[in-house]
DNA sequence: TTTTATTGATTGATCGTTCAATAAAAGGAC
DNA sequence: GTCCTTTTATTGAACGATCAATCAATAAAA
């Protein structure tokens, strides 16, 4: 039964099914076999990849903060203009691989273990952390440094909110309607500078 | 050792503790015994009065929207502007007995298990609803429907965002940032208004 | 034949739940 | 007020079930 050199799809299957398990049974009743079985391989399995059940949940954080970089860095090539990178970070967070319920419930849980997990703990503020230095980043390019802040702070708020909502629906229903708010509070984050123009100017 | 009379206080004490235990040691790893413990009482308690670990999590998620609400009729009283009421809203899912990490851990625990306890999500979504329709209300009276429902979506979800961010840090940390961040917001969502009247009138 | 990947039965520990025992309070008799 | 009985609240040891983790056996690939 061997599978050589499939090692990272092995992997990558089993943290597939710990998040969809997590979702299903909840954070307190998932078991090793129920991820196992969800994964089509034996018990023994995850533990010879990830040596632990605290292991295996390690490796899904990981994992998660790992597909979130990758989402945003496909999307952010091309573009230039601030506002548009910042749509490209409100949008990547919203995509349909991060906006599912499964996804998000699997994040929650860590933000629950975090107190007690001091490795999940620093992955969630690194996600943190990159999202507010990102969005200040580029807002920090046209507005004043107060203002950037304030916006950045309120954009990564309203998206981590929305986010948090979408938990208790169905996959993407709030989808197109969260990227509509977050865009017209951006819209009025940007609209700032321009009363600021115009009054210096008149 | 019986204490007559006073079931309501055992109650309030048990699910005090379960909130911090689920803190302490996340989902996954609270045992009643645990609870049982920090509460000061015997292993049996928490069964006698709860029945169950489901049940006793059920009586903490009915708590917790409790608390909430008695802390929003706690502070809506003399409030009659608009404005005013909504800050009132925001000020209440930040005081102080809200935005513990503790308290919000308990919260994110049940939004995971919302998906596998209809109980649970029935709850979750009662928070919800009736958040935004408190906001939908007060912005209705200043606000067009449309207009008045972006803000009350907008605003909720900033809450939910600030909120969320908080269960990672100590008690307090983002209270007073996070307010005026929101309060800023809720200028905004006012000031279009002003806009639009001026513009009917010039 | 050797190496590598995978299995799944087994084990030891942990935890939810039960319940008979116990201890305080309340009620009643004198 | 004192003694006895009944009621109510609480205890914690014991039980049974569940589960994480182990590892010897096995089967594919090299």
């Amino acid at each position: 039964m061997p599978r050589v050199g499939q090692e990272e799809e092995r992997r990558k299957s089993i943290i597939k099914a710990t998040i969809e398990a997590i979702h299903e049974n909840g954070f307190a009743k998932v078991t090793m076999a129920q991820i196992a079985r969800k994964a089509g391989v034996s018990t023994g399995l995850p533990h010879h990849y990830f040596g632990s059940k605290t292991g295996l949940f390690d490796a899904t954080m990981a994992s998660l903060l790992h597909e979130l970089a990758i989402e945003i860095r496909r999307n952010c090539s091309q573009l230039h203009n601030p506002q548009e990178r910042i749509m490209m970070l409100v949008r990547s967070n919203f995509c349909e691989a991060q906006f599912k319920p499964a996804v998000i419930s699997a994040w929650l849980a860590f933000y629950v273990e975090a107190n007690s997990s001091a490795t999940t703990k620093r992955l969630l503020r690194i996600y943190q952390r990159r999202l507010r230095s990102n969005l200040m980043y580029e807002y920090g390019r046209v507005l004043v440094h107060r203002d950037a802040e304030k916006a950045a702070l309120g954009t990564a708020a309203m998206i981590d909110g929305f986010w948090l909502q979408q938990a208790l629906h169905k996959d993407k229903t709030l989808e197109s309607r969260a990227e509509t708010l977050v865009g017209d509070y951006v819209d009025q984050c940007f609209a700032q500078l321009q009363h600021l123009q115009q009054e210096v100017k008149g």
